[in-house]
DNA sequence: CTGAAAGCGCTTACAG
DNA sequence: CTGAAAGCGCTTACAG
């Protein structure tokens, strides 16, 4: 089972290794007909296919691009590698995956793994924990793109969702059905993860734009795990209140786990609106309002531009591409202006 | 930027390109320490970091595994993936995700490719179309493995579901809470996809064995998009079906749909269960009995076999290996004995 | 204990 | 229009 090489294929076509090569490259401008046809037939009969390894160690480049999400259980993630994948695809490029599970030295060994296989560049979700690896690619141009999250002092392109945005269309539509107590949950703020950083502060900025008043205890960053207790916590307030805005589908699905134990009922109880919009929001009871982001197109255009540098070699400015967020209004809010 | 090769190390240590490849290797049985401090220093001053792709060369092998999915949207697929991925990061290998979208065309391109790039294993859920590419690949002693679908006449390792199992659960729960017209839905049965005629397969074997009568209208494989419509006619069949089963997610998720817009009310109306424990099912309302399969294992034993396949070179008698699915009761059962 | 040499399978100027 | 030669960055017997 020994491997056919290109030059087998030389050797039964009567050429050289080079002019067959030539053939494989499609550089037909000098070869003749009748060379080409010899080629053609020989591959065929030996079943040849090129090494790609080799052809990569000579021409310096993979065809081959990594990308390091930060939890690939995230629905997100998904919709954020699909849309890579196929953008690649039409590219002939392929996707190495890597899940970093929101910890910097997986991450690290990620990076370091996807540039020893020499891909020719990455899309990451930073843990935010990698600075300096990161600002090493950038200073020697590596093809680098940012997904989801910014990383304070690099200069690096990044697409992601307006998240103050997203905050706001949601505070507005609370207000503008007379919520005037209104909450807001993330998952842990350490690290400073930019879409629950951003969300929180959309959420404050939007708060004092409908001059509603901000209490510090309406608005919390929780440990996954802890997001059951800590919603329950907010609404045994003394003033609890009356809507909240889910940061992202995990805090959403906690806070229904803990709305259906509970036996507590939306939006009778209080108003919810998620962040993302889950597959299952138009089939809920109630039907849940959400906040859509364009998860497909942040990908397409992530790879997009990822392919574009690695195919020009050279790097314009680096810029942050915003999103803009949609409402999706459905019936989890309740009007408190009709009762 | 010039990259610092094993030369360069070599050059700055004062030794052979042999001796810190041996370095590189841990080869250090017949190594002074000072060579091996020198070399490290070497190595550190220049942030040499080996190139994976001249090591694969000459190696011939590249610790990178391909895996090419039938539908990347479907919750198992990602399951499965980030099991992989999970392994395979404790072994030291990558995972290149391909995504066929269930078009044999894209898979056959996938499999060029990816044996082009040397990948050392593959692991697929086959669509169906390219036969004689995997046969080919098993007659070369390729590893190879399959996951939630079989082909027939192909021997392959195969990591899936007791599908017949599965559907036996489902109706065997119907038939306790007194269900006599019972209902399945699949996807497409159109290239013979092996969970689908499985599951109808052992719905067929369940319902004999409990003696209820099979309806040929109760029983069938939809497009996509046909879904609602086909299930709808069900319905308004003379003497509809009282139970359903859901073949796997996306189908239940039609069913849902069309019961929203319609009004439909579970289990009032119909009972049902679906195959594959949607996230959103014990919130559901009402809560979804579910049947659910250990996509997490299938992923993890299949990665095991493949890299252990890969590291042993020799290929033991290829085996089906079948996994128990778990009924998990809910609320979208009705019980027709207590009224 | 370490080095020189060959070779993995390609591509790429360059020569003719 | 085609071929000989060098080289991509490693590893691996083998010699000493």
């Amino acid at each position: 089972m020994k491997n056919v090489t290109i030059t087998d294929v030389a050797k039964l076509a009567g050429v050289s290794k080079s002019t067959v090569s030539q053939y494989l490259n499609k550089r037909f401008d000098y070869m003749s007909e009748d060379t080409k046809q010899r080629i053609e037939s020989a591959i065929k009969e030996l079943g040849y296919q090129t090494n790609f390894i080799a052809r990569s160690l000579k021409q310096k480049r993979t065809s081959t691009i990594g990308v390091i999400v930060a939890n690939i259980l995230h629905n997100f993630s998904t919709q954020i590698i699909r849309a890579i994948e196929d953008v690649c695809n039409e590219h002939d490029f392929h996707v190495i995956v890597c899940n970093a599970d929101d910890d910097p030295e997986k991450e690290k060994k990620y990076i370091n793994m996807l540039r020893a296989k020499q891909v020719d560049g990455i899309i990451a979700f930073p843990t935010g924990g990698n600075t300096d690896l990161y600002e090493g690619m950038i200073q020697e141009n590596y093809p680098l793109i940012f997904v989801d999250r910014l990383i304070d002092g690099l200069q690096v392109d990044a697409f992601l969702l307006d998240n103050k945005a997203a905050s706001k269309l949601a505070v507005q539509h609370f207000a503008q059905m007379g919520h005037k107590h209104i909450g807001i949950i993330t998952t842990s703020l350490i690290r400073n993860v930019t879409p629950r950083v951003e969300r929180i502060e959309g959420f404050k900025e939007a708060l004092l734009e409908h001059s509603l008043p901000f209490n510090n205890e309406y608005a919390k960053g929780f440990n996954f795990n802890e997001i059951q207790n800590g919603f329950a916590r907010m609404l045994s307030l003394a003033n609890p209140p009356t809507a909240f805005l889910a940061g992202n589908d995990l805090v959403l699905m906690e806070i229904l786990k803990f709305t259906k134990s509970k036996g507590i009922k939306i939006p009778d109880d209080f108003s919810l609106i998620g962040i993302d919009d889950v597959s299952f929001a138009n089939i809920y009871h109630p039907p849940l309002t959400t906040i859509a982001q364009p998860a497909f197109e942040i990908g397409k255009e992530a790879a997009e531009l990822l392919i574009k540098k690695i195919k020009s070699k050279k790097s314009p400015v680096a810029k942050t591409h915003r999103f803009e967020p949609k409402l999706i209004i459905r019936d989890s809010v309740k009007n408190l202006k009709k009762t």
